[in-house]
DNA sequence: CGAGTCGTTGAACGGAATCAATCGTCGTGG
DNA sequence: CCACGACGATTGATTCCGTTCAACGACTCG
């Protein structure tokens, strides 16, 4: 999906199975991650309580993004499917940075990138209602014809939405049948106009 | 509170007054933005619908960071309080990022520090509850001896917060009176240890 | 002084969470 | 190879808690 040449990587990537885990919560940061291909949790574990998934990174972003400026992470990273990451050295990284004007400028792209869709989803919790939380979701992940690639589970879609999982399904089958989508085929979705 | 010196500023921050406008949405971007002193809101006017509030800057934050790799800007900044913000010229900023190490790895590190505090919010949202996550709020607020100088107004927090501003004061309250925090002054809070 | 806003409380409603049960699918190991 | 367990998808019934609507006093600012 997207290029990673200005990277500038040579070595292969690490290939990580089902529940592998990258890096643990309270490890030196050495490196710096981008998730190639598959998805990978990070999750933190407070001293009390249970874990909490703090997000879930999809192919083409960069891993702990936040963490690259910490002397350690503050959440560990767990594959959660089989998955492919591009490593490079931290204090390579921060090199690059200043020598390669290409390589920085990617880099702040990506963050700047991560910034948007972490505001957006903040906005879009702001709704309350259930349904229009996912017909305005929906809208942003289509593309011009309406279509929509759902690539995760609607459980994961639900919890991204700061939503019940049964919640989700119920308003995806009212607004099927009162018309506004389509779903051919599981993982797909077809937004139809609505104009007001 | 912050020490902007790294910016390199020499010249004297831009004024505005409560309401007054620093950027429309659709403007193309020509400057960076440092909120030196006061709360400017980023407002998004969809094509339909009202008005919607993506964030809420306050002191210390480069404002509409995610738009700086823009050609334009996808909302409006607009004073919340009178303010004081530093602009520096984008190309002047983008030519300095590749020659000063310093100014590049702080405008990195606003960006990643952005991201954490984004990811916090996220977080935040995940618990359902009302009460625990006013706690878990506060509790990140704190200082080691559990005062929290609130410089925001509760109904701005509750918004922060993703509740109904009735919902936090009552919330306060209930808390108040079962002695889990204090109130000694408006726009200070102190968190009283309850460890389970 | 009046307009605007914040903080505060009461009452009632509604919608989403929760609990619960079923079905299908996939992977794994005996 | 098939049984079993794990997990996703789905739907029903019920509960509960946060939103919403409403009203009031205090304070600030022009």
């Amino acid at each position: 999906m997207n290029d990673w040449a200005w990277l500038g990587f040579d070595s292969t990537p690490v290939q990580l199975k089902k529940a592998e885990r990258l890096f643990g919560q309270g490890a030196k940061v050495q490196r710096m991650h981008i998730l190639v291909n598959g998805r990978v949790k990070l999750i933190r574990h407070p001293f009390d309580g249970e874990d909490v998934v703090l997000h879930v990174a999809t192919a083409g972003e960069m891993i702990a993004e936040a963490s690259f400026f910490s002397e350690v992470y503050h959440c560990s990273a767990i594959a959660d499917l089989p998955s492919e990451i591009q490593c490079i050295d931290r204090n390579e990284a921060l090199e690059k940075m200043l020598s390669d004007t290409r390589f920085s400028r990617n880099v702040m792209h990506l963050f700047a990138q991560q910034i948007r869709d972490l505001r957006g989803l903040h906005e879009l919790r702001n709704i309350r209602s259930a349904q229009s939380r996912i017909l305005t979701y929906l809208a942003t992940q289509a593309d011009s014809s309406g279509k929509i690639i759902v690539n995760m589970s609607l459980r994961d879609m639900a919890y991204k939405l700061g939503l019940a999982h049964e919640t989700l399904y119920r308003e995806l089958r009212k607004l099927e049948t009162s018309g506004q989508l389509e779903r051919p085929a599981s993982g797909e979705i077809i937004l139809r106009e609505t104009l007001a």
